[in-house]
DNA sequence: GTCTATACTGAGATAGAC
DNA sequence: GTCTATCTCAGTATAGAC
C-alpha cells in the first residue's frame, strides 16, 4: 500500500478510514480529511455527495477488510479452541481499538440506519463465523454440550471489543490481554478424566 | 432527582453528564449543554473554566456513582458466582451504553491525562472489586484453582463493555444478553462429581 | 451570579474558474 | 476532475452590562 500512487478518490477513502478509526465520525471533519489527503474541497464533493457518503464508502471497505481477516483466522487448521484462540490472540494494535466497533459509540452513526448498516453487518458476520466454530466444537465433543454457540460467540466478540475499552482506559495493552486470557482459561476444554 | 430544584451549577453538571453519555466529549458542545440546561453562557464560564473543566467534574461524578453501584451489587450476600452474576445481569439501559466506558472511544478524552484519569480509576476499581470476588471463589473452591482472578475480572468487565458494542451495532439488547449468558455459562461452577 | 453581545475559528456545503 | 472563493451556521471563549 505504501508508496503506491493512489487516485484522488482512493486517497480520500483511505484517509477517511484512518480518521474514522482515530477520531470517529463526529470527530472527523471534511476539512481534516482534505488536509491529510492533500486534496481540495472540490474533489471531495465531485466524487462524493458529502461527509456521510464518503464515510459510508470508508466504513464499507473497513468492514470488508475485517471479514477477510476473520475468514483467514477462523478458516485455518486446528481445533475449535485453537481457531478461537487464534482470533483472540491475533496481533492487534490494541490501543487504536476496533475500527468497526468504535463506530457504535458514535451518536451520528447510530442515528443513521445507512451508516450503522455495515457496522451491524460486519459484527454479525464475525459472530456468525465464531458461532459456527463453537458449534463444531460442541458437535465433536470438544466443548461441553450445554454451551450455546451464539452465546459463546457473543462473549468472544464482546471480550475483544470490551478489551479495547479496558486497554484504552488504562493506556496499557495488558488490560486487553488479561481479558482474553481470562476468557480462554474459561473456554479451554479440560482434559476429561476418563477414569 | 426529578422535580428537585437544582442550582445552576448543578444543572450544568447533570446536563453535561447526560450529554457526555449520549454523545461523548467530542460530540458535546458548550452550546448544547447551555441550551438543554436552560442557562446562559456567562453562568458556565463563571462556575467552570471551560468545556473540559465542566466535563471533568461531570466525569468524576459519574465515576463515583458507578463505584457506588458496583459496591452495592458486589457487596450483597451470595456465592462468588451469584455476585458476579448480579453484576452482569443488573438492570441496564443497554442501548445507551456505559457512561464511563464510552469515553474511552473519545479521542480528546484519551489525549488528556486529566480527563482520562477518572475513567481509568473507575474501571480499575470495578475490575479490582470483581477480582476480589473471584479470589474468594477460588479460595473457597467454588472456582477452579487455575483461574487467575484479575484475568477473570477483566473478562467480566470486557464482556459488559463489549456487550454494549454488540447491542448498539444491532440496535437490539439481545446481543448484550447473549454475551453475558455465554460468559456465565463458562463461569458456572459445574457440580463437582464428588464420587 | 447571570445575562446578552461580540469575536474568532472551524464545520459543512455550494459556485464557479481553470 | 481539481482548485479556490464564498457562504452560513456551530463551536468555544471573552467582555461587559445588569
Amino acid at each position: 500500500m505504501y508508496g503506491v500512487v493512489m487516485s484522488t478518490q482512493e486517497r480520500l477513502i483511505e484517509t477517511t478510514r484512518e480518521l474514522l478509526w482515530e477520531r470517529g465520525y463526529v470527530g472527523t471533519s471534511p476539512k481534516a480529511i482534505l488536509q491529510r489527503a492533500g486534496v481540495g474541497q472540490g474533489s471531495m464533493y465531485h466524487h462524493f455527495a458529502g461527509k456521510s457518503d464518503l464515510a459510508l464508502t470508508a466504513i464499507r471497505r473497513t468492514g470488508e477488510e475485517m471479514r477477510a481477516t476473520v475468514d483467514r483466522l477462523l478458516g485455518a487448521d486446528g481445533s475449535a479452541y485453537d481457531r478461537i484462540a487464534a482470533y483472540l490472540l491475533r496481533e492487534r494494535d490494541v490501543l487504536r481499538g476496533c475500527p468497526v466497533g468504535r463506530l457504535t459509540m458514535d451518536p451520528d452513526v447510530i442515528a443513521s440506519d445507512e451508516l450503522r448498516g455495515p457496522v451491524d453487518d460486519t459484527i454479525a458476520y464475525v459472530k456468525g463465523r465464531l458461532a459456527d466454530i463453537v458449534q463444531e466444537g460442541v458437535d465433536s465433543g470438544e466443548f461441553a454440550a450445554h454451551l450455546v454457540p451464539r452465546e459463546i460467540a457473543a462473549a468472544v466478540v464482546a471480550t475483544v471489543q470490551g478489551g479495547y475499552v479496558l486497554a484504552r482506559a488504562s493506556g496499557d495493552t495488558d488490560a486487553f490481554d488479561a481479558g482474553v486470557r481470562g476468557l480462554l482459561s474459561l473456554l479451554k476444554p479440560s482434559p476429561v478424566p476418563t477414569a
